[in-house]
DNA sequence: AGGGGAAGCGAAAGCGGTTTCGCAAATCAC
DNA sequence: GTGATTTGCGAAACCGCTTTCGCTTCCCCT
């Protein structure tokens, strides 16, 4: 590797033309006749040159690095988003500079920012943990652009990518009354997480639509799996018909599997099961086996929405949702 | 916010020194005296002055920017990694570019490696997808310090960071038998596969050094839950007295235990799981509950190791493994 | 007292591009 | 054919910081 870097410079001489010349050539901006711009090409590729992107952001004064905000990156869903993010933004040649947190709880956000400015970063990425928790607005904080993902905004004028739970109640009765099951229950987390909350209420409408009801009223509990086993327990011995159970979420579809099966239920013969996240995916790369029936929530499509809409500059304010899918595999 | 951003020479005048004088005394390089030094810091933070990042860069020629290459970003084991790393560059004011090369597998690797050379990079990190894969070297194509993590360097020379997947054997057995397990079985994945020689070798040496041996074969297969309840259902029939299973990942371990339980014995009492991934940690943010016992690779503590060696400059030649740890839960 | 070395600081040259502005030549309008 | 535009290009300023180099002073040694 003979690394006497090229420099536009070298080009320019090359070329026989100035280094304003040059520059203005190889960017497509002024006015530059077509001949020279292609003769500068030309000579640019001959020579192998490449921009210093260091002199080239300085002069620019952007960066073409993003900042990324997280309340916790060891989040699974949050590590999800991230790297997609990040994978979209490195295609188009934009760093991250990662801010999270967790890691700073005392020292205040502000410093972060602080950090990004002195960055000249172009735009910000705040990643939330999930729809049940509200992220402070970040909006106001930067000269750049800002956007949200996988949260529920403080200010809903926030520009917002997010999942859509009540859709995702939506799907799965969808899907169980598709199957044709009739009694059908809903075991979730919190009563107070909005997450869960929504998901019943999507849930409810449309078993109501379809002019059906719950066969037991929904319970709330934890978002474990241990949740689920009991709460799988109590289900079969108050409404032992019932032919399928809507898990608030993987975890608990897990517990609640394992308890189905232990009283010598078939599954999805005697009771279907579905839950939501899409965990085997997020382990297995889309490849492995599947085994738990489920509703993704579109987190990879949320990274790469949050990513493309900040390289674009289309920040029209609000939330926007991503649709969930469901992933048909061996429960229901 | 007003914000006609300060610059070195705002401060520089406002202390009554010269520019050099002001960066020289930030920066703590050159011969400054104690007090001039202390007086264009007190300058600096009276007049809230932070470095334009862009222009330290450009001038110093280093970008505070690691450049990431991954195979399949998407990879749930890729993320862990890639977040841990991405956290701990980040908390140091280093961002990230990342190239997955499964974006461009037509593109050639060379075009995001002259990219990143572009960028002038102070560094690379290169993300296997296990231990299982060779990722080929990088190191002699960049100038800068070039570092892999959890993969099998194709040259053993390449400063590497990986899984210890025979220590990982030793300790699920170690696990076992100081529960009193005596009749131990090891169910596993392909047998070319790199991770899962290693893992069966490891275990098949403590046993031995303990003077047991395996109850039964080790059987080779998939990395699938299906492929852990085949296995099981073999097993159980062959071995009915086994009262300890390894399995070689947690997915197969899911497989195993539904078939166990199905089987009519009780897990723990009767029959010991043991996984090897701590997927549910990976799922849960290690705050939500375990299921099953699992020995944890160890891939947050790889990320981190990388990041930090490769900015301590830390660069020796060799591959180091990181030391696995048992994640106590339900089933063992 | 005189000379050598070190300490403290400033002037100025980059770093490698982008961008404004002005000028000459070419094109247009009438 | 003359004046008004437009086109194509180059000179030079500039982005904000780092770093080399050299010039004073001051100190110490003999």
């Amino acid at each position: 590797m003979a690394d006497s870097v090229i420099t536009l410079s070298d080009v320019a001489a090359a070329a026989g033309v100035s280094l304003s010349t040059a520059s203005k050539a190889l960017n497509g901006t002024d006015r530059i006749s077509e001949a020279t711009r292609e003769h500068v090409r030309v000579t640019a590729d001959r020579l192998g040159f490449r921009h210093n992107a260091l002199a080239r952001s300085f002069a620019r004064g952007r960066s073409q690095t993003i900042g990324v905000l997280t309340h916790r990156a060891s989040n699974p869903f949050t590590r999800v988003v991230l790297a997609t993010a990040a994978t979209e933004l490195g295609a188009k040649e934009r760093a991250i500079l990662l801010y999270d947190a967790r890691m700073e709880e005392q020292h205040d956000v502000t410093e972060s920012i602080l950090q990004l400015r002195a960055r000249r970063i172009d735009g910000v990425i705040v990643i939330g943990t999930s729809t049940s928790f509200r992220t402070p607005s970040f909006t106001s904080r930067f000269d750049v652009p800002v956007i949200n993902a996988f949260t529920v905004p403080e200010d809903p004028q926030d520009t917002t990518i997010t999942a859509d739970d009540y859709a995702i109640g939506r799907l799965a009765i969808s899907h169980l009354l598709s199957t044709g099951r009739r009694r059908i229950a809903h075991l979730t987390a919190e009563p107070h997480d909005m997450a869960a909350q929504r998901r019943a209420e999507g849930a409810g409408q449309l078993l109501a639509e379809a002019g059906f009801q719950w066969a037991a009223p929904v319970r709330f509990g934890r978002w474990r799996e241990e949740w689920g086993e009991q709460a799988a327990t109590e289900l079969l011995a108050e409404v032992p018909d019932v032919d399928a159970i809507f898990c608030g979420s993987d975890a608990i579809g897990r517990g609640v599997e394992r308890v189905v099966r232990a009283a010598g239920r078939q599954v999805p013969g005697d009771i279907a099961l579905i839950g939501v996240d899409n965990w085997e995916s997020l382990m297995h790369d889309q490849r492995g086996t599947r085994h738990l029936t489920t509703i993704d929530v579109g987190l990879e499509e949320i990274g790469r929405r949050v990513a493309n809409r900040l390289l674009e500059g289309d920040l029209e304010p609000g939330t926007q949702y991503v649709e969930p899918h469901v992933v048909i595999a061996d429960t229901a």
